[in-house]
DNA sequence: GGTAGGATGGGCT
DNA sequence: GCCCATCCTACCC
């Protein structure tokens, strides 16, 4: 297995750009479907989204937004393209970006990463991990991995040391569809997406999943 | 290879 | 008081 960087982290700065906000103002499905294979970057550790899932509004039970509006989910009703972080089960924390624009709640949980550099040192935050494939596999993981905490509640990510970022050279990527993780409401709704036959997502793709051709 | 159970605390009814 | 967008370990094939 290998531990030392995919690629440094001036190189993957140097073939990448900032993703606008007008990406995230539109509904949260197609952004959670087209953020599969952004690069995403905190300090000197980045990594390829790999896995995300689309939370709605107030007809997504499974959604914290569907609740309304709440000292909590302040950040789901406020403009696009800010990191949304909350606590869950006592002791992880899971990263999800705010999506369509201000006042509809929809969001995209990021779930998993292939990890390209700062290995080393999401290492040292992860011990546990016996394998780079289990390094940010799951939206606990990933979070302790990035160093990424409820203090970045709110974060925008088109500016500052928490990016998402799209590669100059594009290509052309296979998303699978299929059904959310860890939900009881709406469990039947295809809003995961994940690439196609990548090791680094959090679980193996279900038989029924759906491939569908998308340019990342 | 697989899974059952426990850790642990904030949000909301 | 209950639920929860999880993870790890122990234990069992």
């Amino acid at each position: 297995m290998i531990w030392r960087d995919a690629m440094p982290l001036g190189r993957l700065l140097a073939a990448s750009e900032v993703v606008a906000r007008e990406f995230y103002s539109r509904p949260a499905a197609g952004v959670a479907r087209d953020l599969v294979g952004k690069l995403l970057v905190h300090g000197r550790a980045a990594g390829r989204i790999v896995e995300t899932e689309a939370y709605l509004g107030a007809e997504d039970r499974a959604a914290h937004a569907s609740r309304g509006l709440t000292n909590r989910t302040r950040a789901l009703f406020g403009p696009p393209g800010h990191a949304y972080v909350y606590f869950i089960y006592g002791m992880y924390e899971c990263l999800n970006l705010v999506a369509e624009p201000a006042g509809s709640p929809g969001c995209v949980l990021i779930r998993a990463l292939e990890p390209l550099a700062g290995i080393g040192l999401m290492r040292q935050r992860r011990p546990a991990a016996r394998r780079l494939q289990d390094l940010a596999a799951g939206p606990g993981r990933l979070t302790l991995a990035m160093g990424i905490t409820r203090e970045h509640y709110g974060a925008d990510v088109t500016r500052g040391p928490l990016q998402v970022r799209r590669f100059l050279q594009d290509l052309p990527i296979e998303v699978q569809v299929s059904r959310r993780v860890g939900i009881r409401h709406c469990a039947d709704w295809p809003l995961r997406f994940s690439a196609a036959g990548n090791p680094f997502v959090s679980r193996p793709w279900p038989e029924n999943a759906v491939l569908t051709s998308e340019v990342c």
